[in-house]
DNA sequence: CATACGTGGTG
DNA sequence: TCACCAAGTAT
């Protein structure tokens, strides 16, 4: 197709559709960008917002998160789930200050070499944070182009070699041009072009959808469904909740037997917050887990957050 | 390449 | 209610 008219129609589109999001304004810092990507990261950004704030307040350049004990990053992530993010974005502040000399760097490959990145953030960064010319492709862009020029409800499962090439071509030239593109392609993905149900009366480019040309056919495959209640997952979870909201260390066969909130005085956290009962099996597995990936640390007192 | 990894909002 | 889903990465 003519890709220059849609260029046209999703930058006009974005001029008046997209969200005015903090990491966005022209105030925005390299490290505020990288910050955002990371705590995006499968997180919606409701959720992200409060905590994106208190992070840039309390740690305004890569420096001052370095400077830091990794267990405060780890308290201070909150509810924003998979905290090995946290982990890594402290490693990876740590990185900027050693390698790079507290900025954090501008191109693909230096940003790719940092802990958490993979392809995704690392062009999303040097495209959002430093105008680079990137072929960024997340969920909401897979599925964006999947309909618009793929004909198909969704994209595969995984990424693959024949959607990055799509991508790229699809690339405006133009540096400037191409920052747009990515920015409003991910913006229509996440406000139009939805998973569930697309809003496609607001589409700026429904007159070229393939997918709406083949009149809309339904998903080739069923999405996987992710597990939760009585997995280990949830179990990790409800410990990492019960260190984040102590100072002191909780002796381990206080989680064992059900944890006591010491927060809060209140008995059995795990019971009190999802209603679990852990085997002691699964308890020890979610620990040791727990311990394998610096998420939580062992002290002659019991266990915390790392120092 | 499939799987593990948190959490809460929503249709 | 409950399964799906959200700006992925590492192994």
């Amino acid at each position: 197709m003519d890709a220059a008219v849609l260029h046209a129609r999703l930058s006009d589109w974005f001029d008046d559709a997209a969200r005015d999001l903090p990491w966005r304004l022209p105030s925005r810092t390299p490290w505020g960008v990288l910050v955002s990507e990371f705590m995006l990261q499968q997180t919606p950004v409701s959720r992200v917002l409060p905590v994106w704030e208190d992070w840039m307040s309390r740690w305004p350049a890569p420096a001052d998160l370095a400077a830091a004990p990794a267990g405060e990053a780890l308290r201070h992530w909150g509810r924003l789930g998979y905290p090995r993010r946290a982990l890594r974005l402290h490693a990876a502040a740590t990185a900027v200050v050693v390698h790079h000399g507290g900025n954090v760097p501008n191109s693909y490959a230096e940003l790719l070499a940092l802990p958490g990145v993979g392809t995704y953030t690392a062009a999303a960064v040097a495209a959002f944070a430093f105008g680079h010319r990137e072929t960024v492709v997340d969920t909401n862009i897979r599925r964006v182009h999947a309909r618009l020029v793929g004909g198909a409800a969704l994209p595969a499962p995984a990424l693959t070699a024949a959607e990055m090439k799509r991508a790229a071509t699809l690339l405006p030239d133009d540096g400037p041009a191409s920052v747009r593109w990515n920015a409003a392609v991910m913006e229509l993905g996440a406000l139009v072009c939805t998973a569930r149900t697309p809003s496609c009366e607001q589409c700026p480019v429904l007159d070229r959808c393939a997918w709406v040309a083949a009149g809309k056919p339904a998903p080739t495959y069923v999405p996987k469904g992710q597990s939760w209640a009585g997995t280990d997952r949830q179990v990790r979870g409800a410990i990492m909740h019960v260190l984040r909201h102590t100072d002191s260390p909780v002796p381990l066969p206080l989680i064992r037997e059900r944890p006591v909130d010491l927060a809060h005085g209140t008995p059995a956290a795990f019971e009190k917050l999802y209603g679990l009962h852990a085997p002691l099996e699964q308890l020890e597995r979610a620990l040791n887990g727990l311990l394998a990936d610096g998420l939580a640390e062992e002290t002659p007192r019991g266990l915390q957050l790392p120092a």
